[in-house]
RNA sequence: GGUCCCGUGGUGCAGCGGCCUAGCAUACGUCCCUGUCAAGGACGAGAUCGCCGGUUCGAAUCCGGUCGGGACCGCCA
């Protein structure tokens, strides 16, 4: 070993010992004749001191610069009154060098190590070497690393099986577009990196392994975002002869461990609000809500025969109500209604309560007692201001559940001092695609919650349940799972809503549907990202901080210079052919 | 595929038609200094303002294009 011990070890327990330590250069303070160094490694600072009188670790203290790579011996000591420094775990001390060997020089870096100052990302990615010795790069993947072993231990303890999963599987075309690897051995055929190991996780149900969990690397090529990038990782969970509720149950726990071991801020404490997909729609217009406020969306009211055209021909008036909002400007509103017409809204109508009048520009039109009956249903009070959209229920709802969750930020409603976990479950079993298909609701292999929502797929699909969990903290996802189709018939079933037919099935979803028929056990488990959770507990909203390498919003690599051009004899190999697109004018 | 914002010494910012011979902080280099811990002091070096083109007597500054970065929409079961 070159070290004794760690730039975070020297305390008052070791003065007049000699040690060894080595590290980088954190700071130099060179007073002429008295000269001091912080040596830095991941476990701390330790300030090495060498004064004159012509010694050798003097002049090599003096020479050294930023960065450098040093080995010091030396001994121990208290520092002298009042040179104390408390702000330092190791501040009761200094080291006097003696020996001081340099391991290696460091050029200047091209931006500091030693302060938090913000800094260009294609350089701290380019530089990522550098960038990881800074503290806040540091601390996140300290607690990134904390985290993933907190969950080992966990599932690990309650008998789960850590298994890997491959990562060159058979690209299926729903969903995110895959990334592609061609193949040797089969020219013109290609693998795909698993957006999830979903249908594995399954198979691996069915081998009898019970209890599964993964740390799985998951893949998309679609363009990245601040939340969202090619590759992120989750935790992979899978159980034999579970309902919903073991999962829920299962996780619950685990998270709430998490959130108590590494969140700098506490979770509501308690058990987890759990609210099925139909109410958290009609509450609070998400199916992610965000709890850390309250701002719940209502009916407004009954206006069959009103005098308000989109109004009376909606199936739905829904309404959110804004406390003090009441003289909301132009610019305001106009911007929530940006908000609403995303979700599909065609328009947003204001109530401002100002006394015991209402203003609105669509007042002329409705009757005095719908006026009030809004004011009623809102709970308004003078001073604020009702939202109001009108359309099918679930486009009033997610629209103005949009506003309301703008409002957490902009308007401060959302407690800062606390998480708050929810649980939605019940999610539809299909969705209507915009161009009038149907698609599933999270995955294809989602169970439908009892026999009678199977059969609704028959009569009315859009009511048909499933036994889909989502996992939501301060309103965004932190992942989800389901208890699975275990037969083959009912899997078939539910293909076919989506238009698959059974032999487009076992063509893309052959060997999971084969295994079906083969003795599968009910399962459940979930997917959940990794990142995500990590980002929610550091309080930061980009995902490439809690990477280690992290690429740019385009997908290029700055570090490793990725992607590039490959050898032409591997392409010929591969049997591919290269035809870059010409640029459209 | 689209919209918006940003690109100025190593880093972070200012300057937004002439006062710029481009300012500030920090880093960097040399020198002084025995108790600092964001050490201090003195001096110094370092930028054709991302790139190309245009407008103008004159462009870091205005316009167009392009490249790079970021945020967002589409997309993301």
């Amino acid at each position: 070993m070159l070290r004794t011990h760690t730039c975070g070890q020297p305390d008052k327990a070791l003065i007049g010992e000699t040690i060894t330590i080595a590290g980088w250069v954190h700071r130099r303070r060179d007073h002429g004749d008295l000269t001091f160094i912080d040596l830095r490694d991941r476990y701390g600072i330790t300030q090495v001191v060498a004064s004159a009188s012509g010694e050798p670790a003097h002049a090599a203290l003096a020479a050294v610069r930023s960065e450098w790579v040093l080995q010091i011996e030396g001994r121990v000591r208290a520092r002298p009154e009042g040179t104390r420094n408390p702000k330092l775990p190791t501040g009761e001390v200094e080291l006097v060098a003696g020996r001081v060997t340099v391991l290696n020089e460091s050029k200047t870096p091209p931006f500091y190590v030693n302060e938090e100052t913000p800094v260009d990302e294609t350089l701290r990615w380019k530089y990522r070497y550098v960038d990881l010795r800074r503290e806040r790069s540091r601390e996140l993947m300290r607690l990134r690393h904390e985290v993933v072993d907190h969950i080992r231990r966990h599932l690990v303890g309650q008998g789960f099986w850590e298994i890997e999963t491959t990562n060159l599987i058979r690209s299926d075309p729903t969903g995110a577009r895959d990334f592609v690897v061609p193949s040797r051995y089969y020219p013109g055929r290609f693998w795909a990196l698993p957006q999830s190991p979903q249908q594995l996780k399954q198979i691996l149900m069915v081998g009898g392994v019970d209890k599964y969990f993964q740390i799985a690397r998951c893949y998309r090529d679609e363009d990245p975002r601040a939340d969202r990038v090619y590759e992120h990782t989750q935790l992979d969970v899978e159980l034999s002869f579970v309902d919903p509720e073991d999962v829920t149950a299962l996780l619950e726990e685990l998270y709430t461990g998490i959130f108590k071991k590494f969140a700098s801020k506490p979770m509501r404490p308690g058990a987890w609000p759990r609210f099925t997909y139909a109410e958290a729609m009609r509450r609070y217009g998400s199916d992610r809500p965000d709890l850390r406020f309250g701002l719940e969306l209502v009916d407004l009211g009954d206006f069959t025969s009103s005098g308000l055209g989109v109004f009376r021909d909606a199936e739905a008036v829904r309404g959110l109500r804004v406390p003090g909002k009441a003289d909301a400007s132009r610019r305001e509103i106009e911007a929530w209604e940006q908000l609403a017409r995303r979700k599909g809204a065609k328009g947003l109508a204001t109530f401002a309560f100002k006394g015991s009048d209402v203003e609105s520009r669509v007042a002329k039109f409705l009757r005095p007692a719908e006026i009030s009956s809004i004011g009623a249903a809102s709970g308004a009070q003078p001073g604020d201001l009702v939202l109001a959209v009108a359309d099918s229920a679930h486009v009033a709802s997610e629209a103005l559940g949009l506003i309301r969750e703008k409002m957490g930020d902009e308007l401060g409603l959302a407690d800062a001092s606390a998480h708050a976990a929810a649980w939605v479950v019940e999610f539809p079993l299909v969705e209507r695609t915009p161009e009038g298909g149907w698609t599933f609701a999270h995955n294809p292999f989602c169970a439908p919650l009892a026999d009678e929502d199977l059969a609704l797929l028959d009569t009315d699909p859009l009511r048909a349940r499933s036994k889909q969990y989502d996992m939501a903290v301060d309103g965004k996802e932190l992942g989800g799972g389901s208890v699975r189709i275990h037969r083959r018939d009912v899997q078939e079933r539910v293909f076919a809503q989506f238009g698959v037919g059974k032999e487009e099935a076992a063509l893309r979803f052959g060997a999971l549907l084969d295994a079906l028929e083969y003795g599968a056990p009910p399962s459940g488990g979930a997917g959940l990202g990794i990142d995500r959770l990590v980002m929610t507990l550091a309080g930061t909203e980009n995902i490439r901080e809690v990477q280690a390498f992290p690429k740019t919003q385009t997908g290029f690599d700055p570090l490793l210079d990725a992607p590039a051009e490959i050898d032409p004899a591997l392409l010929k190999e591969l049997g591919l052919q290269v035809v870059i697109p010409t640029k459209r004018t």
